[in-house]
DNA sequence: ATAAGTATGTGCATTATACACATAATGAGG
DNA sequence: CCTCATTATGTGTATAATGCACATACTTAT
């Protein structure tokens, strides 16, 4: 263990720390409840990252979905009901493997999603208040490499069929 | 709206999409058990963040440590003291405040940490394998500062009373 | 053509969760 | 010093979310 690996280290733990930090800050409900109250709209906490990964992820198939949001495709499939069942997302069949049956957002939702993405804007804005244009974009292109670095880490995938 | 508003809205739109990326993954529980497997250890996976937690931010009492995970405290005080059963963490009155009952992490509950800890950091170094140091470096500070602004943002506390 | 594999959905039992409520301790004000 | 509002914690209980076992429909390989 050398010195550059000693200070890898210490950039590691500190890193971990702040992505706690993050992390928790995201997944607080009511961080979500205060975005929908915001934005004026009401929708049950638990289908609300459903939709918006719906709207960002566009057609995409229950196994997919289930795996982003990290629950068993069984929960998100009665959650897509709902949604569905709310008009706020409309399930297809796939054009190319006919057993998928893609959900798509709906008018309503997309309608939804778009006032929660204003409203979120806002706060970035607010949060990112004192940085300079070039430090963000800086940060930006970071987040963007290590989030593709993360998804790609085997350890970060569903365990194989050993 | 001028360019550079414009220019901004984007920036801010795709490190919405990372973050996505990125919590989505921190929060596959597929993740944590994969990691405990790879330590060597089993932990019920309901309470393995509120171990770490425990662990990284010392004698906490219940209130703030349910604010932290996101849940209600009444959650919280029950999963600790499953932990507690298990002799992982302690609980000790406040030296300053009685009615705290602080949470400690336990000689077992360290040693379990630390091995997680090992592992984890395993990981990062491969996600992280073909950045430099400087980079790496900029990039953890620039974390450190998102996470600190995002903590501070009154949006992602709790409501006040109104 | 048959079998193996994958995507989806339903019945059902488990349990995680949060609300209502109770107790103990603190701190402010009279 | 003595209330009283406030805060930290914990328990009973009802609700709802979750995941497993299982079934069906479709795809792909042999």
């Amino acid at each position: 263990m050398n010195v550059q690996n000693t200070h890898i280290s210490v950039l590691l733990r500190d890193l971990h720390r702040s992505l706690i930090e993050i992390v928790s800050a995201m997944n607080r409900p009511q961080r979500d409840e205060a975005l929908l109250r915001e934005a004026g709209l009401s929708l049950d906490r638990a289908l609300f990252p459903v939709l918006v990964l719906v709207e960002r992820l566009g057609p995409i198939g229950v196994v997919d979905l289930a795996d982003r949001v990290g629950r068993d495709h069984t929960t998100v499939s009665r959650q897509i009901s709902r949604l569905e069942s709310l008009s706020l997302v409309t399930r297809q069949v796939g054009t190319h493997d006919r057993r998928v049956r893609e959900v798509v957002i709906a008018p309503a939702g997309k309608r939804m999603t778009d006032r929660i993405d204003a409203t979120r804007e806002r706060r970035a804005r607010a949060v990112f208040d004192n940085w300079s244009t070039d430090e963000l974009a800086t940060f930006v292109g970071l987040m963007h490499r290590f989030a593709d670095a993360l998804t790609d880490d085997p350890g970060t995938k569903a365990a194989e069929p050993a």
